[in-house]
DNA sequence: AAACCTATACCGAACGTTCGGTATACTCAA
DNA sequence: TTGAGTATACCGAACGTTCGGTATAGGTTT
């Protein structure tokens, strides 16, 4: 099997536990595979494994950067698009951030850059749909981060209170909130 | 010393590093005890430890969620009171979540109830300010839920850009934000 | 076709290290 | 002199990692 098969499993083991909560022995059951087979597949061990992940995450995020700058619509539509998809690669707020959990632990100096990366691409996405409706770059840059910020905060509010409406109840609002005065 | 001694030390581990990320040894090193020591101060290991620094946060929420409601003050200075503590408490967006924190890895479950309690008297304290104002109170719990998540959110985002700058820009905008249409 | 070779995928067992936790003995103030 | 607090040494278990080796498949040589 390709390396890459098992992405979607590291995924959902290291957005759940973290880099520090994930052990070779939680891979290797996820996996089905030995430690050793492991190995094979990623000579460079668990940080390989998180960077073949982040790598996954990234070209994901392109994607729906990708589907939401092509869409044909009003910037309501486009803002809507972006979060259908973010909402089913957070299974509808079921599901905790990777970046934030990368965030905590011994695993903060390694990726750091990465997240930073990921996270402003982000940002700039979302100012991008707003200031190709006319808005101000400076106010599109803030509405930018307050988006990320709205996601990432209802997740984490979601995850605390073991109840995924709060995260829903924000991605509904999120594009018309965003287009607001506009 | 009294245990409360290091209380401090061992919030600061725990919001930084997860339950996972904290070992005995950094432990150690932080407080400067030996493990013998650390055990005699906390016969219930980790859990323990953790648990002592979840009582600490709770009452210093309830005393924030306090000084907030007995601010005397226009429904605005009550909301920016509480910003401020809230903000000290963090650090000025420099240091995580320890609520966050704990959501993820072997923690979850142990922690979640607790972790839930706290989001809910937190978010009922900020709802209580805006009813107290006169807003709707279903409208005013949504408000509440805002309130946490724009915090959390600004939290994750200057972690992972590593600039406290969106957690300041969010910080001195809430109270104006649940304010409006009051 | 048969024999051989190499590459890929996988595994069991063990490596040295560190984990959380404990038992014992010492220190020192009351 | 008693007892709280600490240091040292230690424990079994689990950690991430590596080693030696097997099974299978495809290509090459005879």
């Amino acid at each position: 099997m390709s390396k890459q098969t098992y992405v979607p499993s590291l995924l959902d083991l290291f957005r759940q536990f973290g880099y520090d909560g994930v052990t070779l022995s939680k891979i290797s059951q996820v996996t089905g595979l030995g430690k050793a087979s492991l190995y094979h597949h990623f000579p460079g061990g668990k940080d390989q494994m998180v960077e073949t992940v982040l790598i996954a995450l990234e070209q994901g995020l392109e994607q729906i950067i990708s589907d939401t700058l092509q869409c044909e619509g009003d910037t309501i539509a486009r803002l809507q698009m972006m979060c259908d998809l973010i909402s089913k690669a957070y299974s509808g707020g079921q599901k905790p951030c990777l970046l934030a959990a990368l965030m905590l632990g011994s695993a903060k100096d390694v990726f750091q850059g990465r997240v930073q990366t990921l996270l402003q691409s982000w940002i700039d996405a979302i100012a991008t749909v707003l200031t190709e409706a006319g808005m101000n770059e400076e106010l599109a840059r803030q509405r930018g981060e307050n988006g990320v910020i709205a996601i990432q905060g209802a997740l984490i509010l979601s995850q605390g209170l073991g109840n995924p409406a709060p995260f829903q109840r924000v991605i509904e609002r999120l594009p018309t909130e965003l287009c607001q005065e506009l």
